[in-house]
DNA sequence: CAAGTCAGTGAACACTCGTACTCCGAACGG
DNA sequence: CCGTTCGGAGTACGAGTGTTCACTGACTTG
């Protein structure tokens, strides 16, 4: 039972990872679809045929990249918005995370942002998938603070994909300002989020049952 | 002073136009950075060379394709928001109103969803400068109200854009959804909007000024 | 240490692509 | 009516595409 290291098996992730890395590259300046696998290849320096051995499509790689970008990022927001501080300290601290990630690693959630509606369907569903797990996850902390007293599973989900969403928009919105105009990006988002906890304060003082 | 007709330039326009369709339909499984000049042009069933004669690139017609789709929206949003009624009729109906032009050209929005955040850096450009005089007018619009009252213009354009953008959101949340699973999408837009509605009424409350 | 596995090679296949030419003929303007 | 304009056709080019195939040689395994 030697799953450790194995030469080859080590080489082969080396290679996969090249291929993301390169791709990921690549995709900063056009979209999944228009990407060649030949592309892709030649700037990792290895033969189109090799790239076989690691994915089968373009669109599997992409499928790839999304599980490389949104994976490692469960449990992080819930837990930002589980810390302890009042709703608008939480709240600024959701951005500033959001923000650095962003800063920190922005072709991947370029290549989020593009791909969330782009013309690759695996892909696509994918990112939805990804994003309706945050979601759940979103719920389930807003659930246990003591504000979502009374608050129906439904309308805690649907809470938790608004802030989702948003959290997808502002991403895209910081890559498109440039780190020039990310101060103000952030501004605008605070203030968005806080119309939207305002409004969560007295949701069940005025939200009709209806429909 | 003859700007009637003019077969020439009729028939000119006519085949501008089978391009303009031709790629739409292209477009419903692909994004316009892998669309092909050629392709559209043997759709239509005219020579590539004559695709010259209309666009200079697939960006410009790209560029088209956003104005037409666009273009003609405006001032559509902004008057469903001035229209009497209380608050809750104005926001079903702006769900209404986006569900249904929607449902009557979905490759138009379509196109638009998956070309805001797509490859080509023009027609980007050309979404965003279209959505932001969308942000504009619902602005204007929501400062005619008087629940508008103390309110700042940049906070104004700031409500204005949230809707904006979430009316983006929606409308690409329809086309994933299908017809199917439409009333369900309305249905917790609904609630979105609602939220959003709930936190304006008391917005200036408790809104601190700070930063 | 021999047998087998398999990541990566290299050449070839049958395409599609954007673009540059020349050319035609119907619509146009004086 | 006649010369000009110009939307579109036709052809050809070089470059790039995804995929298949037989292959090599370093690693792994019994």
């Amino acid at each position: 039972m030697s799953h450790t290291a194995g030469i080859r098996q080590t080489q082969k992730l080396k290679t996969r990872q090249a291929l993301l890395d390169a791709a990921l590259l690549l995709l900063e300046h056009q979209s999944l679809s228009s990407l060649g696998l030949r592309e892709v290849t030649r700037a990792v320096g290895v033969t189109p045929t090799a790239f076989y051995r690691h994915f089968e499509d373009t669109a599997a790689l992409g499928v790839a990249l999304v599980e490389e970008t949104l994976g490692s990022l469960h449990g992080l927001i819930a837990a930002v918005l589980t810390e302890t501080g009042d709703s608008e300290e939480r709240l600024d601290r959701s951005v500033e995370v959001i923000a650095r990630h962003v800063g920190a690693q922005p072709a991947h959630f370029r290549f989020i942002a593009r791909e969330q509606h782009g013309g690759v369907g695996p892909v696509r569903e994918a990112i939805a998938a990804q994003l309706f797990r945050f979601a759940e996850e979103v719920a389930l902390a807003l659930g246990q603070e003591p504000g979502s007293a009374g608050w129906s599973e439904e309308d805690l989900l649907m809470l938790g994909g608004f802030y989702v969403d948003h959290m997808v928009m502002t991403a895209s919105a910081l890559l498109e300002a440039g780190p020039e105009r990310e101060r103000e990006v952030v501004r605008q988002t605070r203030r968005r989020l806080r119309l939207v906890t305002i409004g969560r304060a007295h949701w069940l003082d005025e939200a009709p049952a209806r429909d």
